[in-house]
RNA sequence: GCCGACGUAGCUCAACGGCAGAGCAACCGCUUUGUAAGCGGUAGGUUAUGGGUUCGAUUCCCAUCGUCGGCUCCA
């Protein structure tokens, strides 16, 4: 239910409470208003809520906000019964004569093939209203028999925001209204602690709180400068997927951050992904781009040489930088950014290496992001749009068909998006649930029918005879922002010990405990532990307190007595207090946790 | 890009037409400490940038840049 759309979240109790409440809240803001001014437009009920939208003729305050909720629960407590009614469309525009988004939507509605949020229908639907108390809006419903079944202790406004009409930026920007609604207190203060949770987890925040990373007006927006401690998670996460990768079979390629526009043009990229393309430097009066792809790198070094049906299926992998022009108010920490690495490799296999290639891929993915502590997925397949398609649709139906019996085998549960993929050709998405239960997408496999066939790819076959391979574009981690990103708010800026920037924190208590703190700390590094010595002149309780804030898995504590015994006296930052250790079983004990991945 | 909110010390925030402040962090002392903040001091600012109004602007107005919440899009 995480897009708001599944059956049984269409068919709950709590999807018409949030419809209903959404219709409430439409009462009280109309009211604030003369009739004439304030225009309605839509209130779907959504995943966690639900929405209006507005056309006011002044902004809405947060003041405004406690108001209108105010009066909600006096309407709520008004326990109107919602009465449908069946109109026809000319009756209905007459009812909502001085209401222009309304008539939009019933001559949609009447023309027939949409519903009245713009969704395609197969039918043409009855025009129904609902009324509660003095206001009656254009809906199907369903609604709450009454008002009094909403709880008035369960639904909060939660914030105002631009919108456009109909997701359309031609159109107008109403002002759209985010509330939520639950059956009981108790869920709302679930919902609410959820939310404040995953602020405490943001990766924005946790990021500037750990030190890992930066955006800096002076360097440009949505471009990520990585401090030492997010430059260490990074490094591990690649260094683990590099090793991974050529035991899984593929080869490392480079390959420069420009090119010239002959190769985009060649590619396609400039008809068709130019608006996300930055403009071109001029060199000695050719020009070149800045790479928003790495394909057409890697089917170039495909084609330096005639490749044999015995060399397939090739795998070239690059962490490759790209950028691409972002919208500024796109632009979000390292979720979204202008600049960034993709774990990207291109498969290069003959049609009969295709289906066992897509497994091992997958299947591939699926043990990478499980390493990184993922394990709930979600995958999508997205099917051929007739609308915008390459090649034949009988092409589409062999890597379709591969993919979705790979997802099939791997028992990773997944929807159809059907005619939702890109023109070039299928591919599956794969998003992973985090702590919170929030998804995000992360994999990506792609087929592509049309950059062998543009840069022309051949392999010889067995037949002597010149065949055109096939190719599939993946990136498992995704980007390596974006992935920092997910995994600093799934971990809640806790990395396991594998990830940890800094494994070990050495807290000697006073200064003469600090020289045996600097041999255990040696030691330790030799050992390859990620070890630091807090010599500060500061309390004990004031050095775990900052390493606790840090996240160090390990402190470890050195006082008179640990000296004495040879030892240090362990305390994880789950607060588990391990006693006194030897520094020998310790390293052994940190070093199985690197091994394990936890 | 668009709508709205917001930019004050490294961080979190005060002051809101009349001398720009606090806590934390940094630095310097004192303290030598037993599992989440010891005490004292010092330094730190063209109040994002540029213009305007005013005797006087951090405060009011305009523009630009940036951040945040969304729309749209996506790795």
């Amino acid at each position: 239910m995480a897009d708001g759309k599944s059956e049984s979240y269409l068919d709950s109790d709590l999807y018409r409470i949030r419809h209903s409440t959404a219709h409430v809240m439409a009462q009280a803001v109309t009211e604030m208003f003369d009739p004439d001014e304030a225009k309605v437009a839509i209130g779907p009920p959504i995943a966690e809520g639900f929405y209006y939208d507005f056309d006011l003729p002044r902004t809405l305050t947060p003041e405004d906000l406690e108001s209108i909720e105010k009066r909600m629960r006096e309407i709520l407590a008004g326990n109107f019964e919602f009465k449908r009614e069946v109109l026809s469309a000319d009756e209905a525009r007459e009812l909502f004569a001085d209401q222009p988004y309304k008539i939009e939507l019933i001559d949609g509605l009447d023309a027939g093939g949409l519903d009245e949020y713009g969704e395609p229908i197969d039918e043409k639907p009855e025009i129904s209203i609902y009324t509660q108390d003095t206001f009656t809006d254009l809906c199907r419903g369903p609604h709450v028999a009454n008002t009094g079944k909403v709880n008035p202790d369960a639904i909060k406004l939660l914030n105002v925001a631009g919108a456009y009409w109909r997701g359309d930026e031609t159109r107008p920007m109403l002002q759209r209204i985010y509330g939520t609604a639950w059956e009981s207190a108790d869920d709302l203060e679930q919902y609410l602690w959820k939310l404040e949770e995953a602020k405490k987890r943001d990766h924005r925040r946790v990021g500037k709180d750990l030190d890992l990373y930066s955006v800096n007006e002076a360097v440009g927006p949505g471009l990520i400068l990585w401090h030492p401690k997010g430059g260490m998670v990074r490094k591990l996460t690649e260094d683990f997927c590099r090793d991974e990768h050529e035991k899984g079979g593929y080869d490392f390629v480079y390959s420069p951050h420009i090119g010239k526009a002959s190769l985009w043009e060649t590619s396609g990229h400039l008809d068709w992904y130019q608006e996300a393309m930055y403009s071109p430097l001029d060199i000695e009066g050719q020009q070149y781009y800045l790479k928003p792809m790495n394909c057409p790198f890697h089917v170039q070094i495909f084609n330096t040489r005639t490749r044999s049906y015995r060399d397939l299926p090739l795998r070239f992998a690059e962490w490759g930088t790209v950028y691409r022009y972002e919208r500024s108010g796109v632009l979000h920490g390292l979720l979204r950014v202008r600049g960034f690495t993709q774990d990207d490799a291109h498969l290069f296999c003959r049609p009969d290496q295709m289906p066992e290639e897509i497994d091992r891929v997958l299947n591939f993915s699926l043990n990478i992001l499980r390493a990184f502590g993922f394990e709930n997925f979600q995958a999508y397949l997205s099917t051929r749009n007739p609308e915008k398609a390459a090649g034949d649709p009988e092409d589409w139906e062999a890597p379709t068909e591969a993919l979705r019996q790979s997802l099939e085998r791997e028992g990773v549960p997944y929807v159809v998006d059907e005619g939702e993929a890109v023109f070039y050709g299928p591919k599956i998405d794969i998003k992973v649930s985090d702590a919170l239960g929030r998804e995000w997408q992360l994999s990506t496999i792609q087929f592509d029918f049309i950059l062998p066939e543009r840069f022309n790819l051949a392999y010889v076959g067995e037949d002597g005879e010149e065949h055109r391979p096939y190719m599939i574009h993946r990136a498992l981690l995704g980007s390596m922002e974006r992935f920092m990103g997910v995994l600093i708010e799934h971990h809640a800026g806790a990395f396991p010990v594998w990830l940890a920037p800094v494994q070990a924190v050495l807290i000697p208590i006073a200064d003469r405990h600090a020289e045996y703190a600097r041999e255990v700390a040696a030691t330790m590094k030799e050992a390859g532990v990620r070890v630091e010595v807090d010599d500060r002149g500061e309390r004990m309780n004031a050095k775990i307190r900052d390493a606790q804030m840090q996240k160090v898995p390990y402190m470890l504590v050195i006082g008179d007595r640990e000296i004495e015994a040879g030892a240090v006296s362990v305390r994880l930052r789950s607060e588990e207090d391990l006693g006194s250790m030897q520094i020998d079983p310790l390293i052994e004990r940190i070093q199985e946790e690197i091994i394990a991945r936890s």
